[in-house]
DNA sequence: TAGCGTTTACTTTTT
DNA sequence: GTAAACGCTA
């Protein structure tokens, strides 16, 4: 095949209807291997695609392909990792058959059980207007149970929240049983066994009384629709009869389950992954999903794609030196026909600042070179290693996204107003209720314990609110006002609720926070995303499943993407691709973190996410760590760099030492702290 | 028992 | 630097 032969694809009109011949020509868009893949005919079938071997152009293409070849598009099913990656998908799919693909169904694992249990999930107890719990609110909530079992007895070491919802979802997302898990990966809670037993039962039963799925719940329960209701299972089996799976590295043993019975009545399955980005083990994904789909789904074809499209072949080779160390994978090599490019660089800063100045730096070189800062992307581990960069780069003018980390959803003032939102969607919903009355002047555990008893019972909760005297009687007046005015007019939009509950928050939130007008800014951003709703479930949902990154800060830039650079974490970063990448903190314990030094797993996934990082790259890459960094929680001084780079020859890369202007040797001068 | 000041032990990645 | 648990006071 020539590359030198672009391809220019004639579209096809809606209403332009030739059934039976091909509208695209395939075999001129694709290399053999995607053609071969694209085209592939019913039953099960498995895509091994390298980084940047055109995995999203196969899906896209294989939509359209199906489409093309008469399938009625709501029978497909796309399952991505996020749902804008499904848009995305189904767009570009539109541009090569036309508006026919706006009918497929595209989403992420969660958001698409969240729609089938609403339609179908009556018949094993979960009504169409359940609320989703985040992952704040689920520890919430097993805080609560907790108390209310009196299993808060301080003599011994119990697990925090968190923790225990970390094990919880563990034991649901590999289907294990919980005793499993606490030996195997929390032996030192052991003791706590029989409790946290006692506990998970509690917090399953709370959540199922009150009409609340956390997370997990939502694939559980699907799980549980298509095993006990065989009607249901048929109906959806037969609606969804083309299944198209991104990102399978990814999924974990529930998402592999519930993809076998989606697919039970046909087979009909194409997964699409590269077993050596796995990165989210943590949530219990497994690249083992892969390795065994073929014993899954038996007759499966495989296909593999290995030619990259995107990066350099200096890049490729270090992305090849960096795997090729890893313990276990399907044995691919990548090659590109891009054979010339800059080698990538090696940076060693003296400090973290001097690593900020020169990614900075570096940034407006190559702007003056011709790379627009849409081009520029700096990736990093953990979400607060750029806080330093943040400042370096606001100070010089330069603008930027950042994706990942602590997204504005999960702060505490849109969390209190969300809850009031909720309390009226469902009155049964304790932890939102919790968080409402705790606001309250003059309410604290106690009476919220007693107030939410009473008022789960009651057909009338807002009239208990009114009866109460004594020091709370006057603010739980003022809150039982307000929600009976939003739940008294149904035709009031989401937008104008959020209104409501604002001018009654307000005071609150004074009260609370001394920096509450940047946080008033927040509830102005939450007010104009309300304003694309008519409904406060869909609102609801929505905000659960795909909260919206970025703060209020973002918000107010003018939405010129290409002129914005991207930071962000790996994990945050997987599929997309620059003209320029920066990995920064490469450093021997920050990145493999300390953490996964026990297990040999655990650093195995930090090797997959430093190559992950490697790959995003097509012609610039630059790796940075600053020497001499005190490590607080280890007591110990990073110095090297990471040990990923150990067994990689001297001469794959550009190595950098950094000079201060003018000479200076005291570089102690820039550091961080003199700022 | 609500509310606030003090102590202590952590500190990643996300649907 | 922060979140949760603890302990004191009105």
């Amino acid at each position: 095949m020539n590359r030198n032969i672009t391809p220019y694809i004639l579209k096809r009109t809606a209403d332009d209807t030739t059934p039976r011949k091909l509208s695209i020509d395939y075999a001129a868009a694709l290399n053999p291997q995607q053609l071969a893949a694209v085209t592939a005919g019913d039953g099960p079938s498995l895509v091994i695609a390298g980084a940047g071997s055109g995995k999203t152009r196969t899906l896209v293409y294989r939509v359209a392909y199906l489409i093309d070849s008469g399938i009625d598009p709501s029978h497909i099913l796309l399952l991505t990792f996020t749902r804008k990656s499904a848009q995305e998908m189904l767009d570009r799919a539109g541009e090569l058959i036309g508006s026919r693909s706006e009918r497929v169904c595209g989403g992420t694992f969660h958001s698409v059980a969240n729609m089938l249990l609403r339609r179908y999930g009556r018949t094993i107890g979960v009504e169409p207007g359940f609320t989703i719990l985040d992952r704040g609110d689920a520890e919430d909530l097993i805080a609560l149970v907790r108390s209310q079992l009196g299993l808060n007895e301080k003599d011994k070491r119990f697990p925090r929240k968190g923790t225990i919802a970390e094990i919880f979802s563990k034991a649901e997302n590999t289907l294990r049983s919980l005793d499993d898990i606490l030996l195997e990966e929390f032996s030192h809670f052991a003791d706590h066994l029989d409790a946290l037993g006692q506990l998970q039962r509690g917090y399953q039963a709370a959540k199922r009384q009150r009409q609340l799925a956390d997370y997990d719940d939502l694939l559980v329960l699907l799980r549980r629709l298509l095993t006990e209701d065989p009607h249901a299972q048929e109906s959806i089996s037969s609606l969804y009869r083309y299944i198209l799976v991104d990102e399978y590295q990814d999924t974990n043993r529930l998402q592999a389950d519930v993809i076998r019975k989606l697919a039970s009545t046909h087979q009909n399955v194409t997964v699409v992954g590269d077993d050596s980005q796995s990165i989210y083990a943590f949530r219990g994904a497994t690249f083992k999903n892969i390795m065994e789909f073929p014993a899954l789904f038996p007759g499966a074809t495989i296909y593999k794609l290995e030619e990259n499209y995107r990066s350099t072949q200096p890049i490729l080779n270090l992305a090849n030196c960096i795997i090729e160390e890893a313990a276990e994978k399907y044995s691919k090599r990548l090659f590109t026909r891009k054979l010339d490019g800059p080698l990538p660089t090696l940076a060693e800063a003296a400090g973290e600042n001097a690593q900020s100045r020169f990614v900075a730096q570096k940034i407006l070189e190559l702007r003056e070179e011709g790379v627009p800062l849409g081009e520029v992307a700096v990736l990093f581990r953990s979400s607060f290693h750029s806080f330093d960069l943040e400042i370096e780069l606001s100070r010089r003018g330069l603008p930027f996204v950042k994706r990942g980390g602590v997204k504005f959803i999960e702060t505490a003032h849109v969390k209190d107003l969300l809850a009031h939102l909720r309390v009226v969607a469902n009155p049964l919903d304790a932890v939102s209720w919790h968080r409402v009355l705790m606001l309250v002047e003059g309410v604290g555990p106690k009476k919220a314990q007693d107030l939410l008893a009473s008022l789960v019972k009651s057909d009338a909760p807002y009239r208990v609110l009114r009866d109460v005297g004594g020091r709370s009687g006057q603010g739980l007046k003022n809150l039982a006002h307000t929600l009976e005015s939003l739940a008294g007019s149904a035709d009031l939009g989401t937008a104008e609720q959020v209104n409501h509950i604002y001018e009654y928050y307000l005071p609150i939130l004074k009260e609370q926070y001394d920096d509450y007008p940047k946080r008033t800014r927040d509830l102005d951003h939450l007010h104009t995303i309300a304003e694309g709703y008519a409904e406060v479930g869909q609102f609801l949902a929505d905000l659960a499943l795909e909260p919206p990154d970025g703060s209020a800060v973002d918000v107010e830039a003018p939405d010129r993407d290409d002129e914005r650079m991207v930071l962000s974490t790996i994990h945050s970063a997987k599929g997309l691709e620059w003209q320029c990448v920066f990995v920064i903190w490469i450093v021997d314990g920050k990145f493999p973190s300390l953490y996964s030094f026990v297990a040999d797993e655990d650093l195995e996934e930090e090797r997959r996410l430093f190559y992950v990082a490697v790959t995003r790259a097509k012609r610039h890459l630059y790796l940075t760590y600053p020497i001499n960094v005190f490590d607080k929680s280890s007591g110990m001084l990073l110095s090297k760099p990471t040990r990923f780079l150990d067994h990689v020859s001297p001469a794959m890369f550009e190595q950098l030492a950094l000079i201060e202007e003018g000479g200076h040797s005291d570089w102690r001068r820039y550091r961080d702290d003199s700022y």
